[in-house]
DNA sequence: CAGAATCCCGGAGGATACTG
DNA sequence: CAGTATCCTCCGGGATTCTG
């Protein structure tokens, strides 16, 4: 049956809890979606993301990608060498995330000056502060 | 030319500064979502929302709402009868939104399982504290 | 009815320093 | 190289109360 035939919050908002609310309790941290991006091209190592990623500090790149390993969308492998060597890879689940992603993206590209426009009225007709 | 001549990063970075990211700082609080998908099927009053949405203050979904508004994602109409009637309606540009909002709500909802899965396992593994 | 004003807290995330 | 460990700050968002 095709979508058209459901309103719009059934599609989104599904029958049980907000799908949609849970990927960005997922996916919505400051750096989630840059490393998902980096990692998808092929496996990344630690330090390779730490530069790729302008401002990420080593804390967060952790703390991030530890996050993503735990839901099963990116990889983690040791290569017991010395110094050690990481690498992290995406999963599938990712790859199939990154179509909706790149929609998403284009939207936000093709948007952004009238975003940006709409903003700079309301203020002008609002306070500015 | 086709999406498939260039890299992933490329797609879904963008060129200048993440668009991805200017999306998620834009519609990445708590109630963004719930309030954009319960608009786009048509005007709906403040108190229709402050009902469907379950959980929601008074003071988040105000504020939620101005900041919809002044990114040009939904429109708000004052009819200046007693009591006030408010009305929210969505834009062109949210009702463009929609479909990869959609894609990801897919997504999320035919992973929910993999993902629950992978955390049980990574948390196996690792202390499940 | 549709807000605005205040108070408050938890947690995301930055800065910095140490380490197997 | 690839992390941990601490400390600290800021602000998103909840609870509550007041109003045109």
């Amino acid at each position: 049956m095709s979508q058209s035939h459901m309103r719009v919050s059934e599609q989104v908002n599904g029958s049980e809890a907000c799908p949609i609310r849970e990927i960005i309790d997922r996916v919505g941290g400051k750096w989630s979606v840059q490393i998902i991006v980096a990692v998808v091209d092929g496996p990344v190592r630690f330090t390779e993301l730490e530069r790729s990623i302008e401002g990420i500090s080593r804390r967060m790149l952790t703390l991030t990608l530890r996050n993503l390993e735990r839901d099963g969308l990116i990889e983690r492998t040791v290569y017991p060498t010395v110094p050690p060597r990481v690498e992290y890879a995406a999963t599938d689940m990712v790859r199939e995330l990154h179509e909706p992603l790149a929609a998403l993206a284009a939207w936000a590209a093709g948007n952004r000056k009238r975003i940006v426009a709409a903003r700079e009225a309301y203020d002008r007709r609002n306070g500015s502060s």
